[in-house]
DNA sequence: AGTATTTTTAAGATTTATTTAAGGTAGTCA
DNA sequence: TGACTACCTTAAATAAATCTTAAAAATACT
């Protein structure tokens, strides 16, 4: 989840990103709305939040512009109280939810969460390969008649192969999306997790199986 | 579908009555009481939404007002952390619905699709799974002869898992639906209603249970 | 005000997930 | 072949999430 924070108070700007990167997401900040603007078009940023008042090219404009560009990226607005008028023309230029400042970060997660999860609720359920079938929604693991359980872990490493059957994905890969790239965890804790869902594949007496590239890392195939 | 706003800050009533009208509703806003009752009572409105404190003629009198009168127009409750054990008596009284300061406008909208479909009619009183069925108006819980009084937050925990069957509700979800988007309760309170729920399904000997998606959330499902 | 009820807090018990570690297997290459 | 390396498997140790309970605090009721 990556958030883009545009606010022109730069210590304020500073400050939520770095409590947001100790929750557990991606945050960048920029001080500008014609900066804001041109991050927002890369179209990586999975929420934005955005101050009305910014020094160029204010919030409202901003969003105005991307919405008529058809970029629907969720959009927070931060405003001061003062500036409570303008809440009426930002819900109508299409954004998602408005916090009047001061907000307490506990608000704030609390609606970053919500969005985050709205935003889920328009993709599918399932992933699928072959006579495989992975519910995001439970976690389970289905073949035919028998489903399985996965575990957090087991569930992220089995996404990633479902997302891309056929194709080598490295150790360090695999340890960066699933562990986290300043994490300790060595290859063989991956190593013991593809064993566990090996297990878990053969019990369920699937056609596919994770193959072994020796030196580069693994994949999802169909047997034989 | 024309809808009423009885609302006294007056920004938010505008902001509202236009995000309404962005979205093809036709919407007027009051900002007391009274006037809202007089708007009522023409019986052009098919949908209210209704603030809970107001000045002159609170929003529960209001309520209770029409409902005397015979008047089953659906009314969404508005309300703010502070007056949440209003929502009691405003289910006691007759609303459809309820929504908790601060909600998104996706959220609204929602809630007002939800409510158009159910049509003109004065809501259900009672939502089933299986072998359960929750009234809104006593707020009990009843499984074949037994039954059993809930709490609020037992009542709108409960209420959630039975609009929701066999879908995994997350933990974050939950917190923020029943103790509010800015809540400060953490995964603990949670818990613990969840287990004074279990030890009232026990006793009432369901075939339902709540079931721990461990990492995810609770779904209410049918033993076995 | 006093009692009953609901909600929060806190701590210990329990269950489950994850890491660690050690010994085994199997390719690779000189 | 034999030494080396990468990889596999398993069990035990550790850590984390969840459950349960009781008591304290807040709130509603009479």
């Amino acid at each position: 989840m990556r958030l883009l924070i545009i606010e022109d108070e730069t210590a304020l700007a500073d400050a939520l990103a770095e409590i947001l990167k100790q929750n557990g997401y991606l945050a960048d900040a920029v001080y500008n709305g014609l900066d804001g603007l041109a991050y927002i078009r890369t179209g990586v940023y999975d929420l934005i939040l955005l101050d009305i008042m910014l020094p160029g090219m204010d919030g409202l404009s901003v969003l105005k512009t991307i919405r008529r560009e058809r970029i629907f990226t969720p959009v927070i607005l931060l405003s001061a109280k003062s500036e409570l008028s303008d809440i009426v023309n930002g819900l109508d230029a299409g954004s998602d939810d408005y916090l009047p400042k001061p907000f307490s970060t506990t608000e704030l997660l609390a609606r970053i969460r919500a969005i985050a999860r709205r935003g889920q609720q328009y993709s599918e359920d399932s992933l699928d390969f072959e006579d495989l079938s992975l519910s995001k929604n439970t976690m389970e693991l289905r073949c035919g008649k028998n489903s399985i359980k996965l575990g957090l872990k087991e569930f992220q490493l089995m996404e990633l192969f479902l997302r891309n059957s056929h194709q080598v994905l490295s150790k360090d890969l695999l340890l960066s999306k699933v562990w986290g790239l300043d994490a300790e965890a060595d290859y063989n804790n991956l190593e013991v997790y593809i064993s566990f869902l090996r297990q878990k594949l053969n019990n369920l007496g699937t056609k596919t199986c994770i193959r072994t590239n020796r030196g580069v890392g693994y994949s999802l195939e169909v047997n034989e």
